[in-house]
DNA sequence: ACATTGACCTGAGAGC
DNA sequence: TGCTCTCAGGTCAATG
């Protein structure tokens, strides 16, 4: 789940559930999850806080306190946010934030892939964790994405999922970019033309718009989508959806579709 | 120096 | 039913 488009609606979910409450408590039942700060460093730094307002940078989702300081959430796999009522806390929460308002907000992570941090100053977060330009925001030019693919030599599937070229794709929107653009995902990524990049650029943009549109819920996705189908057939021309490994990761192609860049 | 692989963690689902 | 095996949407250290 969590990758740019899952990530984007936790943040506008926190938005309209979590900000400016007061936080009496703060609850980690899974240390190892957190990133450079101990369980009470944590808590003395945040009880009596408030979230003020978050921010998206790839994968990572910011939750600014309002005095100081600022929370880092990454989901790894199977990471989710949930605001409830009550005492009853859901299942595979790690950490918990508790509201004056009788709310929490509990980070949920079925397996401890994820990661929770405290810090100062985002943007030195994002670089000290080598994260390229946002791969929906405006710091990524077209002309920066043709340099980042022809910098590597890597497969387009890696390129799109390496964190450092740029952030916030994984290995399901990446399929999903490369079926919209018809190319293959083990073609090299430096080799295709300019005219191949800009149109890929702007496919990047319109797959991960249209999932955060669809509140990243294959459910309401369009039907030319690959996600909601992915074990059934192409929605463009009825083959039957082909899983292939790629350095390493599932795949899932149209191999009528994505003939572009194949090896034979 | 770069790209790819395996390990990490846990649970679901397949196959026997 | 119950056991074992494989795999999953991410990342990082180890390896080639």
């Amino acid at each position: 789940m969590p990758e740019l488009p899952d990530v984007e609606v936790f943040r506008q979910y926190m938005d309209k559930k979590a900000l400016h409450h007061p936080i009496r408590g703060v609850v980690i039942t899974a240390e190892e999850i957190l990133e450079a700060v101990t369980a009470q460093e944590l808590r003395s730094r945040v009880e009596g806080q408030e979230f003020h307002s978050t921010s998206r940078h790839g994968k990572h989702l910011f939750v600014k306190l309002r005095q100081q300081g600022c929370l880092v959430f990454h989901f790894g796999m199977t990471g989710r946010v949930r605001y409830f009522r009550g005492r009853k806390t859901p299942q595979n929460s790690r950490a918990i934030f508790h509201f004056t308002n009788g709310y929490s907000l509990a980070l949920l992570l079925q397996r401890k892939l994820g990661k929770l941090a405290l810090v100062d100053d985002v943007s030195l977060y994002v670089e000290e964790h080598n994260l390229g330009p946002d791969a929906l925001e405006g710091r990524l030019s077209q002309s920066g994405f043709r340099a980042a693919l022809r910098s590597t030599r890597s497969t387009i599937k890696s390129a799109l999922m390496n964190q450092a070229l740029l952030a916030g794709i994984g290995s399901i929107y990446s399929d999903e970019i490369l079926f919209q653009a018809r190319l293959h995902p083990k073609a090299k990524a430096s080799e295709f033309s300019d005219e191949v990049m800009d149109r890929l650029f702007q496919t990047i943009k319109d797959v991960l718009q249209t999932a955060i549109d669809s509140g990243a819920d294959p459910e309401k996705m369009p039907g030319h989508f690959l996600i909601p189908q992915r074990e059934a057939s192409c929605p463009f021309c009825g083959s039957s959806i082909k899983k292939i490994k790629v350095s390493g990761r599932s795949s899932y192609i149209c191999p009528r579709c994505q003939m572009t860049g194949s090896v034979s």
